[in-house]
DNA sequence: TTGAAAGCGGTACCAC
DNA sequence: GTGGTACCGCTTTCAA
């Protein structure tokens, strides 16, 4: 900087007020300056930027599996709304190991991050207290546990809601439910609302028709198998466990079995038949969830925002799988 | 920092010391540091340090989409490797905009990155020369043009040829080829590939059998319905689009085609009929990108290492859509 | 084994 | 409209 300030004969601070398009420079100065720096090839260094200012200019976002098309999308639209203000985007997979989160975030932290999306898998954020009033944090697709914070998720109850009443409405009783975990907050309230539903249409529910697969693929199957072996077997099937639908899916594709998914998935709509998913929008989430990260930086300091539990609204993509058994001839492909 | 110094009745130079495990502290003067900034809460502002040493031990992935199943997988090992150097990871999408590319990869390049992972939409990277001795950068899938420097890719022509020796093995002689670009260096030298090995066949290869679809799911349709609308239609098809194998599968399983496709995807396995691929290996792919990376990050201003052009080998993974139309019944789902 | 002081490359404050 | 200078929080150099 300082050899573009001698080139153009001035001091560094108006290359500085050049850079940063201020006021006040007069018209030569500016053109001097610019020129200098097209002539000897100068670069800023952001990082002593950053430094000074005390903020990066990063957001972190932070998922259990960047691979996963759900995450996948999200990390996507986080990098979109970060590049739409000038930002960077750090990402950080955690395999859905807790330790390895909070190994994680506290790197991320310490760079003094502009804000910090968390997918979190995490049952404790206590460990988060520290950065609260430093550095805004906003959870996504999970709510905060052991802290208060912002939050953006999909609205499952009411996703639970539609999706189980979408199968009543095709003529289905018998309604099996396959989860992750009842200790993910996400899945016992979907199963709650699935009760819900049922119950007021005066169908009581079976209960080992709640079917929980835990994180891996051999649980997933496990799962289906304890429904197939059922003496009386349910004719629908709901499945919870956005991470698993494409096993779910062409597992279930044998049986006969309709099915309707959490999360909408890449080729649902070219398998045979093609699956009905209950889309959750990650891009609509992840956008939002910055903008309510950019509203509190804004605020950072001043007036307190009461912390949001925010909710996006899911969508119903009819296709044919919720109608099976219902047809009998095969489904003709789309 | 100098707030744990006062605590601990040392200098800020010992307190640098004990963070970094660096020797010649005296047990006792640790115990005293470790205990200051255990009660204090202290978190060493990693901007500062990473500003000081001039590197900023973070790498930068840039991709043309985030969302795609072979980027995101990149992007996920990437990650990985970073994460077990103790170092972080920016990602930056594209949108397979050169302009956005470039926009996004000076960015980067301010932040004094450790180095880049590019995966260039590109045909041009000269811009990239005024970092050419100071960031070391890897071509990811695509090799640097307008500039010398080290890349990873798979290896098309042998990809190529097992791709269509395996379709001829199958009795096939009609084989289409199905890419996005002449101009994609990675295209080009399939085809080419894919030419000799029917040369060697004795098979003169119907010109009219190789079509290009462009970058966008139009132009993808069109591509096949051109093939679709030929009087003397194709038996088999390569698919060299592996970003479009998903809506290629999708439209192809209603043709009597066989299908080969470049690049493994998600749901290849639960497709009816299962979709033949070739798997390109991307977390292999970028495993070995990054630690390109840091050896030439060790050699900086040393010993001039010499830029290389790696490959990884692909690998086919047989299923059930190269047989088809061989086999004349339905066949069973896996 | 420990500490004092310089400096990384920018920005902010204030004087001119 | 422009420049001088302190300073962000850490590491480095060198002296004690």
């Amino acid at each position: 900087m300082s050899d573009i300030a001698r080139a153009a004969g001035v001091s560094v601070k108006t290359v500085s007020r050049v850079h940063n398009g201020e006021e006040n420079v007069s018209p030569e100065t500016r053109d001097r300056v610019m020129q200098a720096i097209a002539e000897l090839g100068y670069v800023r260094n952001d990082l002593a930027r950053a430094f000074r200012m005390g903020d990066s200019s990063v957001l972190g976002i932070v998922v259990p599996d960047i691979e996963d098309p759900f995450f996948a999308s999200i990390v996507h639209q986080v990098d979109q709304s970060a590049a739409e203000h000038g930002m960077l985007t750090f990402v950080a997979g955690t395999g859905d190991d807790p330790e390895q989160e909070r190994r994680r975030v506290e790197a991320l932290m310490g760079r003094q991050l502009s804000g910090l999306l968390l997918a979190s898998v995490s049952h404790d954020h206590g460990y988060l207290q520290r950065w609260a009033n430093s550095t805004p944090i906003v959870f996504i697709d999970r709510r905060p546990e052991g802290i208060e914070g912002d939050s953006l998720a999909s609205d499952d109850a009411a996703g639970a809601i539609t999706v189980t009443q979408h199968l009543l409405d095709h003529g289905h009783h018998k309604i099996a439910f396959l989860g992750d975990s009842l200790e993910v907050s996400t899945t016992s309230a979907r199963l709650a609302s699935y009760r819900e539903v049922l119950g007021a249409a005066g169908i009581e529910a079976n209960p080992e028709y709640a079917v929980m697969s835990g994180f891996t693929p051999e649980g997933v199957t496990r799962a289906i198998d304890s429904l197939r072996a059922l003496p009386d077997q349910p004719t629908a099937l709901i499945s919870s466990n956005g991470r698993a639908n494409q096993i779910i899916a062409a597992q279930v594709s044998d049986l006969q079995l309709a099915l309707v998914a959490f999360s909408d998935f890449p080729l649902a709509d070219a398998l045979s038949p093609t699956i009905t998913a209950l889309d959750q929008q990650p891009r609509l989430l992840a956008q939002q969830a910055v903008a309510r990260l950019l509203e509190r930086q804004r605020h950072t300091g001043g007036t307190a925002l009461p912390f949001e539990a925010q909710t996006v609204p899911s969508v119903l993509v009819e296709r044919q799988s919720c109608q099976r058994p219902i047809v009998d001839q095969p489904l003709t492909r789309h």
